[in-house]
RNA sequence: GCGGAAGUAGCUCAAUUGGUAGAGCGAUAGCCUUCCAAGCUAUAGGUUGCGGGUUCGAGACCCGUCUUCCGCUCCA
């Protein structure tokens, strides 16, 4: 990270902290680590980005529905799913390289050493060595067995190793009141399968036809190995998922339709172009056939806002073998029953709030020959701003709050208002826009005897006077939905 | 988890070799009444991250701990 972006994005954060944004969780008793919590102002912004996925996602579609599922879920579908076994891993550190490996892996690389040497019977040996300890979780066996066969780490070639250590990518709790006796909950480390194990119940309540798709936005938990950059990676954050349900052997063509819808969402936003990219993945995840991220370029470098993943037909076939229920469609067009296939769309809400923040905020410079000036503004597009418009009188005597005020009860039942009286206009002006608000409403002498008022738009300063009837288009216009939502049409 | 750096008011930062915790911005109340910040008066806000130690005396020195930031690794 170079030393201007670095800066830039410590001025982000103390930005969001300053205005209301996001805070530090539980900041009082010294934070707590990679959990933050959202102010008054970041509640707006986050549920604005909600509310645009969720009007781009279901209000657009008329094959797409959207649930609400519940993050304890049946411990057997993380079965399915493959998270527990997949995220499971045994650790263990080289105190000398200061690497970290899977010790497993580290057992088999040796078996596999073994059977290339042609010690057939070591390797058999060690093999169900390394099965018992693992079906048993004896993690003090997998490092015993490190040291009796001698492993030594590939970088430093020495045996210095830790004790082994169990990665729990999933929080697990207990359900039931009583704590002994009762079973282990997980809480989900994604919302998808809150989609797949409903599957069935969206599809014959909702006669939904193939293709289609299922939308959920809510809270997932993982436990990360380290958490880094403010919000980008937290272990309590919140996913907006689509599965798109196909019949095989469209996927791919889905799949591509989709990348370039999701691409177009974000640009609707109007952000830099430029940020933006695709990234594909080389490496696939086991249930996929194709994966690709868009990647907005953030102060510290390209990072991932959203998946989108052709997960084939892995997820309910999984859930069909684990439940025994028929996790199948009939196709009439085709007359045959199928296993549908999948392609997800998976976006990071915290991330995309992140994206939509740095994208926003500029610190700008209106110096003049005569003057020194600059202010902090967040150029959010005005559909996501918290705050949609702001009403000043221009003093605070001679009626002028009492005309604010009757506008501010016009318009607060459709918007987010704030009114302001204190300081001077132009602060007031200048505090609008470090919160990003794109309208500022000033009531002066003259709209006593016309009912007429001067807008002020944030990104451009410039100011217009309208009359006082006019305002509830004119802000519907600017910072409503239906001129961002027309953009992805 | 390892290595490096850092934690002082809401934010940005000061505080000689250890000697009375401060400023600017911001906030609040009032004045001013003026369509683009930094005008005037007053006020609030701190167990210097936390715990221990050295010392007559610690924001500073030592130990521990927590948190944050930067690098290595993974992910949405």
């Amino acid at each position: 990270m170079s030393k201007n972006n670095d800066e830039q994005f410590k001025n982000v954060i103390s930005h969001a902290k300053e205005y209301g944004f996001v805070f530090p969780s539980s900041e009082i008793y010294d934070g707590l680590s990679a959990v933050y919590d959202y102010g008054q102002l970041g509640t707006e912004l986050k549920n604005n980005i909600k509310t645009y996925w969720w009007k781009a996602m279901v209000q657009l579609n008329d094959n797409i529905v959207g649930i609400d599922s519940a993050i304890f879920m049946h411990p057997k579908i993380w079965k399915a799913s493959g998270h527990v076994d997949g995220f499971n891993d045994p650790m263990i550190d080289n105190k000398d390289s200061k690497k970290r490996y899977r010790a497993d892996q580290l057992i088999e690389d040796k078996i596999a050493r073994f059977e290339k040497d042609g010690k057939t019977e070591k390797a058999k040996t060690l093999q169900s060595e390394l099965d018992s300890a693992l079906e048993a979780d004896d993690l003090p066996r997998l490092k015993t067995l490190i040291e009796e066969y001698e492993i030594v780490c590939p970088i430093s070639g020495t045996r210095n190793w830790t004790e082994v250590r169990q990665f729990n990518l999933m929080f697990s709790t207990q359900m039931g009141a009583m704590a002994d006796g009762s079973d282990e909950v997980y809480l989900r480390p994604e919302t998808a399968q809150g989609i797949f194990v409903n599957f069935l119940n969206v599809q014959k309540s909702g006669r939904m036809k193939i293709p289609f798709g299922i939308a959920q936005i809510g809270k997932a938990f993982r436990n990360e190995v380290i958490a880094r950059q403010f919000i980008m990676r937290m272990r309590e954050f919140e996913q907006m998922e689509m599965q798109f349900f196909v019949r095989p052997g469209t996927e791919l063509e889905w799949y591509e339709k989709w990348k370039a819808l999701r691409l177009k969402w974000h640009l609707a936003l109007k952000p830099e172009a430029s940020k933006y990219r695709y990234h594909d993945h080389v490496k696939l995840a086991h249930y996929a056939n194709a994966a690709v991220d868009i990647e907005y370029e953030f102060p510290f470098g390209f990072k991932e806002v959203e998946g989108i993943h052709s997960r084939t037909d892995f997820d309910l076939s999984q859930h069909q073998k684990f439940s025994g229920k028929k996790m199948q469609y009939f196709d009439n067009e085709i007359n045959q029953s199928y296993v549908p296939f999948v392609i997800e769309t998976s976006i990071g809400l915290d991330r995309m709030f992140l994206t939509a923040l740095c994208n926003a905020y500029e610190e700008q410079d209106l110096s003049t020959e005569d003057k020194q000036d600059s202010r902090r503004v967040l150029h959010l597009h005005p559909a996501l701003a918290p705050i949609k418009a702001a009403i000043l009188p221009l003093t605070k005597k001679d009626g002028l709050p009492e005309k604010a005020h009757e506008i501010v009860n016009a318009l607060r039942l459709d918007f987010n208002i704030q009114y302001d009286e204190k300081d001077s206009i132009g602060k007031r002006y200048r505090r609008q826009d470090a919160i990003g608000t794109p309208l500022c409403i000033t009531i002066d002498h003259q709209s006593l005897e016309d009912d007429t008022v001067t807008i002020r738009h944030r990104d451009s300063m410039e100011q217009e006077r309208v009359a006082i009837a006019q305002l509830p288009q004119m802000v519907q216009a600017i910072a409503g939905w239906k001129g961002l939502l027309q953009e992805l049409l």
